[in-house]
DNA sequence: GTGAAAGCGCTAACAG
DNA sequence: CTGTTAGCGCTTTCAC
């Protein structure tokens, strides 16, 4: 049997009411003496205070729950750590639920957590999430997006990165190298990140006087897999390419493998550059030039927020559009 | 305000005690009539149970501890899918926690954990930790380790690869390929699977008949950086190597940057070997040859474990000792 | 300074 | 078939 408040009372001989305040720190009006005592016979008896019993009547859990797509995927662990550290930091404890990027399990989690009393909720919604109602979110719980924009939940709710600029940046960065046959593997168009990332590489072209071809655009999917594919295709088509901008460092990663494969060397032959800045983009050869996000940075500032709108507390500076920063390594010459 | 079981019960013209047992299936014996009823008004209220209060009763609350060193580190992403989606199939949720490898943090989690009457924990421990005592769980809560072994733990409540063979496997394999003067860059042998991993080494050498060379040990770190300076050493200091045996795949992508930088070519020059298995090391270049553990499932099979002992089922099979396989790839000649 | 008591939302006997 | 009731462990008034 745990041992509960009730026994440090009667082993302290004080009432329950007083172990309470002693250890919830709201002991200003509690003599040292008894205080000391009361300590003592918790250290003694190993007390651990049920914060599930707290939480029925404080109404508050102090946890969180994190949805993302996949924490398999590279892009998520730094999300997450930085929701978890900064939760943390805050006296809060994290959930984590991987969605596989599907509105159904999306679902089911969003059920669990409400279930579980969770104070608020940080989620990078599925990517088929039509809008924010189809969650059946309660009213009264705070959620808060990250990566991914959701219809119906507000922009300042939603910590993003300024993906049109960084790739805007990033196009820019390659012509200015000298690259004037551009193309653009994405991700799925469905995705406005990918919709943004796209924006900026058109814009990039017009600004630099760069004519932009309508088979310089490949659309698929955020994978290695699809990085592959799509630069096999480029090279068996024979399309006329002298640098490949990337959705992400996945799609990148899947580039090298068909360029090493077709013998093309880079940045010699063609260009190639990332986005997102995940950790083995450094590490693998070319190290990868990109667009870094701040991954981590963005975990935090969406654990700082949902925390801020659970504890009410007024919300000064609301930075939720991050800047992206140019990571200039060897796949560019 | 939420609504709550009362309500429902008012709202049906039934009583609380009616609308619990349609709420938790334990509605054998009630009418057909009724079950709609409540079910009716479940729906139209958007009622959500507080798990929180029944746990209070039941004494239990589904959810599970994960503490693991740092989820940023490629190896733990797989592991915690593969024990979040076990804990979700059987209808628990987890807390995931970064202990940083160090003691200090671990304690402060699993102290959280208690407070939050999780039902069970799993954890890689940190590589300071002495002993099970030292981590003051109380004896009702029951603990499964992964990947690590701990001191007063029972070692069939570790779910672990056997690493020996692994890298026995591993070596043999490299020379019978022809080479003879293998280094092996290990992590810390302050870990036994350090340690493990180096008697595989060792033995192989014995098997195949190899002599071994003192300076083919390098003791380090798990990681990229410490495989790029040991790589790079053996180069400066001449040493007479023809492979590189990683303690892991992290280690291998610090060997291929240095091995890249001396433009020394795998596997032509070098061959190299890695150990896990983890998501990049298909997609390198070369791909890496590597001894895979089978992480994923070692998350689904402690998540098991853990429940089991929860749930107080007799364990009918007991594998905590899982098998590696040698993934050929490319970087062995 | 300290304690009595109400009650958080729910489950599990048990009674009817 | 359905309802009454006694808690689960804790916090929070409010009274002393």
């Amino acid at each position: 049997m745990k041992v509960t408040i009730k026994q440090i009372a009667k082993l302290s001989g004080v009432s329950i009411a007083t172990v309470s305040k002693v250890v919830n720190h709201k002991d200003e009006r509690i003599s040292e003496e008894t205080r000391q005592r009361v300590l003592a016979v918790i250290k003694e008896e190993g007390y651990v205070p049920n914060r599930i019993a707290s939480s029925m009547v404080t109404r508050k859990t102090s946890t969180l729950g994190l949805i993302i797509p996949d924490i398999t995927n590279p892009f998520f662990p730094e999300l997450a750590r930085g929701v978890e550290d900064r939760a943390n930091e805050l006296g809060y404890t994290v959930i984590l639920c991987n969605s596989d990027d599907g509105v159904a399990k999306e679902n089911l989690y969003i059920k669990m957590l409400q279930e579980k009393m969770v104070d608020g909720i940080i989620l990078t919604a599925a990517s088929d999430r039509e809008d924010i109602e189809s969650m059946q979110v309660q009213s009264s719980i705070p959620i808060v997006g990250v990566d991914r924009k959701i219809k119906g939940l507000k922009d300042e709710n939603v910590i993003t990165v300024d993906n049109e600029q960084g790739a805007f940046d990033s196009v820019c960065y390659m012509i200015k190298r000298g690259y004037k046959r551009i193309v653009h593997i994405a991700g799925p168009m469905s995705l406005e990140v990918s919709r943004n990332r796209y924006d900026g590489f058109v814009r990039g072209h017009e600004v630099e006087g760069v004519e932009l071809l309508p088979e310089h655009l490949m659309e698929g999917y955020f994978t290695t897999q699809w990085g592959y594919t799509a630069a096999k295709e480029l090279i068996d088509q024979r399309i006329d390419f002298d640098a490949i901008s990337c959705g992400n460092d996945l799609i990148a990663f899947g580039v090298y493998k068909a360029l090493h494969e077709a013998r093309l060397e880079m940045p010699r032959d063609i260009g190639v550059i990332g986005y997102d800045d995940i950790y083995m983009s450094a590490i693998v050869t070319p190290a990868l030039t990109t667009v870094r996000q701040p991954i981590y940075q963005m975990g935090k500032k969406a654990a700082s927020l949902v925390i801020k709108l659970i504890e009410k507390k007024d919300i000064k500076e609301r930075d939720y559009l991050l800047k992206t920063e140019l990571v200039i390594r060897d796949s560019v010459k």
